[in-house]
DNA sequence: CCCCTCTACGACGTCTCGTAGTAGATACTA
DNA sequence: TAGTATCTACTACGAGACGTCGTAGAGGGG
């Protein structure tokens, strides 16, 4: 169920906070976070939070009184997710992934392949 | 204005048709092929290629009385611009597309890299 | 016992998308 | 010329996603 859902602007705002902190974060925290530039109830921030928890992109684990919300994914493992998932759910996945790597910095992608290849 | 809207089951169905004939198509002949499968209003495909053209996915041509819709990108091109945006659009492209790298199989990435090669 | 903090649940407006009907223009046809 | 077929334009409506909150209720701390 982790698969192809777009998210809202707000919900990447909210995971980008999550993914910033590096850390499992409450809904208040969160909503502190969000809160030095946007005007948001608390409410609101929560109601992303378990709509994000719902669709699997967070889990949540309780810690003593609230829960913490930690994201499914890293950043990067999300964004393959979407980019893979385009792919595979195309008719014409050769010619979509050479048209795709043809329009790449060349150099960028020989550093991703060794940085992939440097990974195992 | 092309870019990063999703498309709809519909709207992609409609696009496969579109594709798959290799040439301009007028609303009537979009439904025709559509309704081997599916039971549509003739409206139904009309709407759905009025959106398509509003979106910039497809473009209109006077031909005679009708329209001919055609697509704006090959299927590849789009698939690729999927990939592209949800790569660009992300924070971190270089672990992006590492890890993306990372995650395909390793003679498809060859082969692509190849026919990208080839290409120009 | 009262207050603070959380979560649970419901709500409402807006947008997108699937689905379609009706109206009006244009053209073919008897 | 009047009628019929064919197109586009415009409107509509229900469902689902999302942004945005409010209220209710549970549980701990003074």
């Amino acid at each position: 169920m982790l698969g192809h859902m777009a998210l809202g602007d707000l919900e990447r705002e909210v995971m980008t906070q999550l993914w910033d902190a590096g850390e499992p974060l409450t809904v208040r925290q969160v909503h502190e976070r969000l809160s030095r530039q946007r005007d948001l109830a608390y409410t609101t921030v929560m109601t992303v939070l378990d709509r994000l928890a719902k669709k699997g992109v967070v889990r949540q684990q309780k810690a003593d009184r609230a829960y913490k919300y930690v994201p499914a994914q890293t950043r990067e493992e999300m964004t393959a997710s979407v980019m893979l998932d385009a792919l595979t759910s195309s008719d014409d996945q050769d010619a979509a992934l050479a048209y795709f790597v043809g329009q790449l910095p060349p150099d960028a992608l020989a550093a991703a392949i060794e940085a992939a290849q440097k990974k195992r």
